[in-house]
DNA sequence: GATTAACCGAGACGGTACGTCACGTCTTTAA
DNA sequence: TTAAAGACGTGACGTACCGTCTCGGTTAATC
């Protein structure tokens, strides 16, 4: 989630400036809320990390926070946004290759949080507000095209048959890593992802 | 989660009995403590049970509550657990028609609690109490064994290979429900369950 | 007791005002709650004042009461002392007069108290409360500083040897009161006090 | 206060015994109570001695303590009584003297108790409690009555008027004492009594 | 000897109040 | 207008005691 309403001159070109009255929103507050957001996530978890404390980190009135994030939630989420390279998509002329770089990304991903409540409290705070779940469901459908574009490319070289279903094919690939990393808690290594690529590509 | 304590002559043999001393505990407090929190449950979800209405309409002080389980969420887990018949394994002697069987039901059981928050609340709640953690890998591993003998019987069978990557197959069988229950909100359905057969079966 | 930190300018000078940050404390809430406190106080005294009911009835957070006031039995101090103008200091010119009329007054007030725990409650809590003693220290240092005043101007008019044992005699008037009040429970009225003043000053 | 509803075999003479049926009361219970009840005062005072503390460490369960005393106040009344010699009624042919070495006795006994919350916490509670009211009231009656005899032997001696006001001086003795003691805070010594005595009888 | 009744220690019971914490909002003064 | 500060009302938390009530077991006096 982005900030809300940010001031969003963004565009590059003229934008005769938008007249903003009165005092400007402080520039770095938004980078001191979120770096001070991943030291707690880091020491408490979501569930510890407690808005008083955080405005009191960042140097910042709590105020101040709620004008930029809807919830506590979004802001981490916002947070680990920013502290997150996105997965690039690999593109290596090879479907086996393609799937094993990409799900072991994301394995990489997964264990750097290991053990962390943050997931699983996203997703249990995205059932009372719905632009939390909306965010997470960003992150969700972007992990959910990478890994239909790996898929598509291999239809394209012809190592899928062209009406391979790929919608169920995506969650078969991406739905047992989020199955192990959130209930069975079972090891998710590059065996793992090698021996789940070779059962769904033959 | 059993409650906390329970009087657990457990073992095999005789033991001598542990000749508990003191007022024994109520023998239908849990009773009404747990249908009282499913009422609840069913009204406003984990994140608004609240420990001293639930105490409340069970006719039941909260230390009763805070002496048979630890937590608010290990109650709830134990709560579900009363309410809820376990699924059967199918055997119908056809693999196939077996894990159709049983996804189906997995499918109901989910669509039942459809929009709840209880399993992401329970998930994100184990990651700080270990008792919770242990008490909702009991559910995983239970759905994951049942996967497992409907797989087993279909190598018996000749219906897969008998060097199956079982452990595999399960988490491919069952990865994609959880997926799309807590993260994607993709539909689950019967056709959803014979795609993802078919595919894992060839 | 006074609330806590006040904002007590206090100090003699101009005191460059102190610049209070932040939301400033609402000013009616002080208020509020010793009004309510006192309502309470009438209906079940001090040991069946709740603080949950206390900040119900005024309308309050418990935490706003608790920011102000350090515990029950100090916040009761204020309520009674809010409640209660202070008895003159007769002069009359007369010591005997004097000394009657201040007596007599303090027998309507422990009268108007009767039955009462509230005293015995804040001498018994006073034990735990360094600042409650104090407080409760001070309504006794006025009780003598008045009981001395009359007996000064005594001396000064020659009713009394000018080497008289003040601090003595001030006790052996105040301390018969509350003897009765606390321990005998035998009857405080207008006879006894003349007694008791006749007895003193011969 | 004696224990409740005591045996009372009592009087002296013959009473052929009440012919309790049933297992007859643990003989050293109310010693082991008592003394733990002794110990817990002086560690904690009244205010932190609870019951079930109290039972743990006299090895005695909570409804053995009910059933003997009504409130933890009377205990405590009783665990001092016990702990408690009376204080003997000086008889040494001389007013001043009597009076002095009962005063000095009573003074002892307060400074033995300094600080404590004991008699504060009784008067207290004794507001709610009309069984602990009549138990302190004894006590009380009984400093008054020594007062008195000693007092009444004066005027028997001639060292007081035949018609002096015996409840009056009664309390001008006793009054400065609990006064000092409850509230002031002032030393209560030896020069303080003679000071008093002095007073008292010119 | 069997029965009965009151006691025993232990500890669970329904309650009530506690004081703390975090929430998200509101209200100041300052920039 | 936004900022930092911090007080606000709300409401849940888990704990500590209260005084009562079972338990399984004694320990007498009565039958």
């Amino acid at each position: 989630m982005s900030p809300v309403a940010a001031t969003a001159a963004s565009a590059v070109g003229d934008a005769p400036v938008p007249a903003r009255r009165g005092r400007p929103r402080r520039a770095d507050a938004d980078g001191a809320i979120l770096s001070a957001a991943l030291q707690l996530l880091a020491e408490v978890g979501v569930g510890g990390l407690s808005m008083d404390e955080l405005a009191q980190r960042a140097g910042v009135g709590k105020a101040t926070i709620y004008r930029r994030w809807t919830s506590k939630e979004s802001l981490v989420l916002d947070a680990l946004h920013t502290a997150t390279t996105p997965i690039p998509t690999p593109d290596e002329g090879d479907l086996r290759s393609d799937l094993i770089t990409y799900t072991d990304a994301l394995i990489e991903r997964f264990g750097a949080g290991r053990g962390s409540d943050v997931l699983p409290h996203l997703i249990a705070a995205s059932c009372y507000d719905d632009h939390l779940r909306a965010s997470l469901d960003e992150y969700t459908r972007a992990r959910q095209a990478t890994t239909r574009l790996i898929l598509g490319r291999g239809i394209e070289r012809g190592e899928l048959p062209p009406d391979a279903d790929l919608d169920l094919l995506v969650d078969v690939i991406l739905g047992p890593f989020f199955y192990r990393h959130l209930l069975t808690g079972d090891p998710l290594d590059r065996d793992f992802s090698r021996r789940l690529v070779d059962l769904v590509i033959h």
